[in-house]
DNA sequence: TTTTATCCCGAAAACGTTTTCGTGTTGACA
DNA sequence: TGTCAACACGAAAACGTTTTCGGGATAAAA
């Protein structure tokens, strides 16, 4: 069990002051050749390596950046985090990654945690629960602090910092918009309780796509998902209406497959009888049969972004760009199921 | 934008020392009560929080773990550190998570960059690419130091440390068991190449459940599947053959959902002609149709029990357990398609 | 021989904490 | 009035670095 060597204990084997120690590893031309050579030496072969609590604590600077998303058992947080970690590693940064289970608490914790200290800058994507609270004052306080921050994916509305998001209307619209294109006119949309800003911008895109092509909105054919209860039954029950709409969009891959699963069932065909459309780039579309059209969230692109806004602001200290925001757009991934 | 308070800045407007602070933060009996109260209202009302970099260098210790993965888009990593997490938090750890990207020198930087102080121990699932090249030095190199570490699902065969796996060898067993109990006899087996040790350690499994039931073992039911070619058409071939199995068993879900797809092609109907059954616990299983029977992994219980063996390691100082094995076994989770 | 420049190196402060050990003041008591 | 304990606080060291500044030694120049 070899100890772990630090500045001052190479500095008292070799009889020479911490001071001297430093400067010889950073190869100073204060050092004599004689002495920085054996201090190196003397560093190799002990595998002397600085420690960043001290390094962190002296220059002010952790070199580490915090990223907080709600949920990581999840494909499209993951693309985004491996977004951040590729941009983040490539300016020698590095990551602490915090979940806030969708919890306000846990977010406030979390914050707390990685803002005393630990990390230089904040990515986050807020917690479910904090929206439906409405309790940003965590967030304005490292705002007022002058805190770097930059939120992605789930923003919050009425405060005025940097973002990236994704256009959900215009993703909604594109996803609405390809199966007119297909011919469509009877289409339905399998959607998100109304405080879920992300699957109502998305119905709005929709809304948007059937007006201006002049196709009545059929309020049956919009379905508002409870997950609190029998996901399935409730796709179902649109399937099961006696005049079925033939196209149908998806807010996500989740209700898509299972859509897919319940015509399947009702001996639905697809695409012939029915079209579906999902959202997110997704694991499982790929691996559905028949495989699943969605929008293309590009997940990594957006950490990256985010990440490269965040960094920005820790290099260049002109903090001129007060509240940019990012938009990422979405595009059509064409697979059987359309 | 409110200044950033510390201990000394406090200590400087009150016109006390620094000391006093401390303590007085602490609520220390050595300081009164007139100056405790006062110096607890100005920190409160400042939002005075503990610089965690000089805590740590101070106590030497960290309170966070670092946890180094191959790969997070992947929902079995996913649930591993959603299993990490949840102990860590409970005992106050907090999480630097790495990506080695299944990448030898990824791997090594992560660990020299985390154990230079950052975090107090480490838990590992070890790359691709260092299985390849056999080179596991920079563990080595820790293990002699005494740094703590844990590694799970993917562990060094030839250092003995702790570490916690799933039963690969009884997975196999009971995969291939659940579809001969259910009368099958010609049982295909969709493995990785040889030096993947997880699937190897299926397909032993395999092997051997053929064995105990005196089935013959068809070499051309057995496919080693190269990923740099086609997948989906390396499984095709197996399904063409002229006396097809009526049973499979795939190592991993991709390969499982992939032969669900193929089949589909093939007009082959499941499970009624042919049963597949796949492994992970994974996000896809749920959401192909028909829906997948897996060996579920348990990845989430895998990343708790490490995680616990490793805070073991940093609590009790008492260092008995030197080399512990936790195996976590696997079941069934039948579905549609057996 | 004295001055000056150059070369090497060390002391000390700083980053933000905690904790040990003093120490000055107060009051009680002999 | 002198002694002693209790009380309330401060100084300093320590964690591991870096950097500024100063200074001693040597050699060259005056």
């Amino acid at each position: 069990m070899s100890k772990k060597v630090n500045i001052k204990t190479i500095a008292a084997d070799l009889n020479v002051s911490p001071s001297t120690v430093s400067k010889a590893l950073k190869d100073s031309h204060e050092i004599s050749e004689e002495t920085r050579k054996k201090i190196q030496a003397y560093a190799k072969y002990y595998n002397y390596k600085p420690n960043s609590l001290a390094l962190s604590l002296r220059n002010q600077r952790t070199m580490t950046l915090g990223l907080i998303v709600p949920e990581i058992v999840h494909h499209f947080f993951s693309r985004v985090i491996y977004g951040v970690e590729s941009v983040a590693n490539e300016k020698d940064y590095n990551l602490m990654i915090c979940l806030s289970k969708d919890n306000l608490e846990k977010e406030k914790q979390n914050i707390e945690m990685l803002t005393n200290g630990s990390v230089d800058g904040l990515l986050v994507s807020v917690a479910k629960e904090t929206f439906e609270k409405g309790d940003f004052s965590h967030f304005e306080h490292l705002l007022e602090q002058g805190f770097p921050i930059v939120f992605f994916d789930r923003v919050p509305d009425n405060i005025n910092t940097d973002k990236v998001v994704v256009d959900d209307v215009a993703g909604g619209y594109k996803a609405t918009m390809h199966l007119i294109e297909n011919g469509l006119k009877k289409i339905g949309i399998l959607s998100t309780p109304p405080h879920v800003t992300v699957g109502n911008d998305r119905e709005r895109g929709y809304r948007k796509a059937l007006k201006e092509n002049k196709i009545n909105i059929e309020d049956s054919y919009t379905i508002h998902i409870n997950e609190k209860e029998d996901i399935s039954q409730q796709i179902a029950q649109l399937l099961k209406l006696p005049d079925r709409p033939k196209g149908l969009f998806a807010v996500n891959e989740k209700y898509a497959a299972i859509a897919l699963q319940e015509a399947k069932k009702l001996d639905i065909n697809i695409p012939e009888e029915l079209s579906v459309i999902g959202f997110t780039d997704g694991y499982i579309s790929k691996y559905t049969s028949p495989t699943l059209t969605t929008i293309a969230q590009h997940g990594y692109t957006m950490g990256a972004k985010a990440a490269e806004m965040l960094l920005n602001k820790l290099l260049n200290k002109t903090d001129n760009s007060l509240g940019q925001t990012y938009v990422i757009s979405t595009n059509v991934v064409k697979r059987e199921s359309t």
